[in-house]
DNA sequence: GTCATTTCTTAATGTAGATTAATGCATGCA
DNA sequence: TGCATGCATTAATCTACATTAAGAAATGAC
């Protein structure tokens, strides 16, 4: 199984791309992003040590997401076409069942509940990443994300 | 492998329930949906002949989605530990994929393209579920879908 | 067939969060 | 070390969609 080192900032996947892997985290920090029509990023998802990360698209469909490294980080890489070893991981169904709940907390949660989810689902990652980078996940701006902050601090 | 037949309107999992199945729709219409604390239901995911649905939540976590019939189904049963097979077909392979741009369009899309993004994802369903159903998918009122069909259609 | 219930639509009003803009802080880079 | 760029916060205004309410049409129960 290859293992390979990416420096903070390295893109490794991007929208369109067709040879799209899945990625097990060994060390550091990555994020998958979709990027809307007016050119505005939305976090999908963050992947600390641990977890796996992986535009979900079948291997002939071309990918939505762009994935790359908030932090220095070393990967194993997984084909994507090895849907075996992929689908049968801790790892992969841990990333289900948060996908789902993600789902669910968009369409009826307020951004201070999504913001709470948040913190529960990835306690380690509040530090690690910007309130910028916080806001994009939630599916809010920063400004709002300041104002949930200031609004619960009290 | 089990197969059975559900009247429309029968529940076949609750919210909370452990002894969750991975469901193949053989024929009929299915959804699966959360309550919020307030009682309102979200529609989670539609699932018509050829579709799986299921909780994605791991076996040991109760489930957080009911799944009823929309339409009298036939369906066939797969426990959730058999992972294998639940992971590797094609049917969940394509779910997976559903997932994923769900939660894009959810972050960076309006109503209305969410609503032709439905249209898109699910052709065959459009006239087979009522526009409550689809609002309720959409996280939107079925006032504000009213409001979009009316505004689209000039 | 008719009555009751739910669904769909329209319109008025309300609100969470977006947008815009301005200011103070970090962070990285020559 | 100084400068530039990006980040975080606050406040004013704007907007997409929610809420509420009411009537018309469809659906289902007996």
């Amino acid at each position: 199984m290859k293992e390979i080192t990416v420096k903070k900032g390295t893109v490794i996947q991007r929208k369109g791309d067709l040879n799209s892997r899945v990625y097990h985290v060994v060390s550091g920090l990555l994020r998958s992003y979709a990027i809307d029509s007016k050119g505005k990023e939305h976090i999908f998802m963050f992947a600390p040590e641990g977890w796996v990360i992986a535009d979900s698209n079948p291997a002939d469909v071309p990918c939505d997401l762009y994935i790359d490294a908030l932090e220095d980080a070393v990967l194993k890489i997984l084909p994507k076409d090895l849907e075996r070893e992929r689908n049968n991981s801790l790892a992969f169904i841990k990333r289900m069942g948060v996908l789902q709940k993600r789902v669910i907390m968009l369409m009826s949660a307020s951004a201070l509940q999504r913001y709470e989810h948040f913190e529960e689902t990835y306690p380690d990652i509040v530090q690690r990443v910007t309130q910028k980078m916080i806001a994009s996940y939630l599916g809010i701006t920063p400004e709002a994300l300041s104002t949930v902050r200031r609004k619960r601090s009290k």
